[in-house]
DNA sequence: TAACGAAGCGCG
DNA sequence: AAAGCGCGCTTCGTTA
């Protein structure tokens, strides 16, 4: 390999006008202070060479050469360097792009797509680790280090292009898919640059009265005792003379101050099985005795002080992960989330810092997702298709109930409570677990009977949807075949050839048809978010905002909002003409608001 | 003191 | 038999 340092700007230049006339494309990395763009000085770019074994770095200031560059770019991961360039005033975004990260994820999705995993699985050269065992960061290297350190990454990412783009082709994965992939990454680099404005005197009202909720919350629970428990050490602990949980010794301590907490699973599940004595729950999975939420629920009626911890929670929770987890990430009133192509192997994007997709949406608690507004002068749009998963089994199955439930507005939940003979309640949460491919335990737990009589739930269930067991079978067999199932994108979810054991191959049995529902969902979501944001800019009435699994979020201005919403409402549907499904699409827009809200 | 896994829980 | 899919965040408690 050979790398080379260009100190001036002409250097720069003859080596862009070179790869104009006669690459195909040219690799770029950038190197900087921080993973976090906003925080991140550029130091360093990189690119690929004349030959394929050459790099050249040059400093960071030279930026601006970069906008002559017509070749297509190759990034791994352009959306973090997109963005550290536009922090910096230089917009990369009027040029055709690939990803390696993407493509990795499209080729395989079960794997890590970090650049130092990848090249470590490949080539094990571990000139990363060496690097990083040796400075403390970049920029404490010397620049034959950072030179060769940089350039390797160039050299590296441009094999790895090849390779991808290889076994893309031979896994028959289409080009409109990687294309789409390519877009949506654009739209989401977009929406991060731009960033969700919070209402910061909305968020910290609602904070201030939680805080206080807890505070209450808490002061009950230490009082509770000397009214309604009879056990004679708990009063005691009530008084004054509290208990405290020594988690080293593993015991009980009386001392005069108090510490226990209410937050600490195991000091509760000590306080209600060891000290109150109430019955032990104990999780299915791991044999242990637990404290969750389900564990509590069975036994509240038992004392006074277990619904007081179970709102205690609650209120913890919408406090510590959803105020504080928002207030600690605003930026001049502004927040700034990830959102990640390549998160699950489903296909589905996921979110992070924070997850804009775990904002609270049930209940009273939906409020908090009201500290999200769009700008000033601007309306939120909020859509989601109806029953997606429903339409996406009846479009791959034809099942007779599933097409009657969705032509004649029938509801799955009755049909199902009707042919398993149960409550609806409890004929919901069976429809979602037959989805996620549950057993007969399962079954027997939610319906609280007995392991055949969920056996038998469970050939009811197949009775009542026959036509989708024939396709779900179908799914058996191709997995068991070794076939890989393409959705109606094109995206595969690659499952192993081979098993160990039995209990592997029932958890790929489990996870092929869910993941082929759950996949098709997040592509018709995220292709609707694309055309959505990109319509939306052409137009000039606003932007998108981001998605949440099956609902599109967007803010428009409130002069366009009605035609905006239109929009986002035949788009949604428009994706079932483009991917011919079988069964019509039902969306559900919201009126313009302006908040984040039902 | 930092890093990590487990538990618990928010969402679709 | 490990027996419902896919995620990310916070806190706790242990370990390096």
């Amino acid at each position: 390999m050979r790398f080379k340092y260009l100190e001036t700007v002409d250097e720069i230049h003859d080596l862009i006008a070179w790869h104009n006339r006669h690459s195909d494309f040219v690799v770029l990395d950038f190197e900087t202070t921080s993973k976090n763009p906003r925080e991140a000085k550029l130091l360093d770019i990189q690119m690929s060479g004349r030959d394929e074994d050459e790099a050249v770095m040059f400093s960071g200031e030279h930026l601006l050469c970069l906008t002559v560059l017509e070749s297509l770019q190759v990034f791994h991961n352009f959306k973090y360097d997109w963005k550290v360039a536009a922090l910096h005033g230089v917009d990369l975004s009027d040029k055709p792009v690939r990803d390696t990260m993407l493509l990795h994820h499209l080729a395989d999705e079960n794997v890590e797509h970090g650049l130092d995993a990848i090249i470590q699985g490949a080539h094990g050269d571990d000139y990363k680790s060496r690097f990083w065992e040796t400075y403390a960061s970049y920029a404490d290297a010397p620049r034959d280090a950072q030179l060769d350190y940089g350039c390797r990454d160039i050299v590296y990412t441009r094999r790895l292009y090849g390779e991808v783009c290889r076994r893309l082709q031979a896994d028959g994965v289409p080009e409109a898919l990687v294309e789409h992939t390519h877009r949506l990454a654009l739209a989401l680099y977009r929406t991060e640059l731009a960033g969700i404005r919070v209402d910061l005197d909305y968020t910290i009202e609602m904070g201030s009265a939680l805080k206080a909720d807890i505070t209450r919350t808490e002061r009950e629970l230490r009082e509770m005792g000397g009214y309604h428990c009879e056990n004679l050490e708990l009063q005691a602990w009530a008084k004054e003379i509290e208990k405290v949980w020594t988690p080293k010794g593993k015991k009980w301590k009386t001392l005069p101050k108090p510490e226990f907490n209410f937050g600490a699973s195991g000091q509760v599940a000590a306080l209600l099985y060891d000290e109150l004595g109430l019955p032990e729950q104990v999780d299915k999975k791991t044999k242990r005795r637990t404290a969750d939420d389900k564990a509590l629920e069975a036994v509240e009626h038992r004392h006074p002080i277990v619904p007081k911890i179970r709102e205690l929670r609650k209120f913890s929770k919408m406090y510590g992960a959803f105020i504080e987890g928002v207030l600690g990430k605003v930026q001049a009133g502004r927040i700034y989330p990830s959102f990640n192509v390549n998160g699950t192997v489903t296909g589905r994007i996921s979110h992070s810092e924070p997850n804009m997709g775990q904002m609270p949406s049930k209940g009273d608690w939906a409020k908090i997702r009201g500290i999200f507004i769009p700008e000033a002068g601007n309306k939120v749009l909020t859509c989601d298709y109806g029953q997606l998963e429903v339409c996406i089994a009846a479009h791959f199955s034809m099942d007779e109930n599933l097409l009657r439930i969705i032509h004649e507005g029938a509801s799955q939940h009755d049909i199902t409570a009707q042919g398993l003979g149960i409550e609806r309640s409890k004929a919901k949460t069976v429809n979602f677990s037959m989805q996620y491919g549950c057993t007969e335990f399962k079954i027997a737990e939610i319906l609280g009977c007995s392991v055949p009589e969920g056996k038998d739930a469970i050939r009811k269930y197949w009775e009542t949807y026959a036509g989708l067991k024939r396709f779900v079978d179908w799914c058996h067999k191709e997995l068991e075949e070794g076939r890989p199932i393409a959705n109606p994108f094109g995206r595969l979810r690659r499952f192993p050839k081979e098993y160990q054991n039995r209990w592997e191959l029932e958890a790929a049995k489990r996870q092929v048809f869910s993941s082929l529902i759950q996949g098709t969902g997040a592509d018709m979501t995220s292709r609707a978010f694309y055309l959505i944001d990109s319509q939306l800019r052409e137009r000039g009435w606003g932007r998108g905002w981001f998605t949440v699994h099956d609902e599109c979020l967007a803010e428009v201005s409130a002069e366009h909002a009605e035609e905006a919403r239109e929009l986002l409402q035949a788009t949604m549907l428009g994706i079932g003409e483009e991917i011919e499904l079988r069964v019509p699409l039902k969306v559900e827009c919201s009126q313009p608001l302006d908040r984040w809200q039902k």
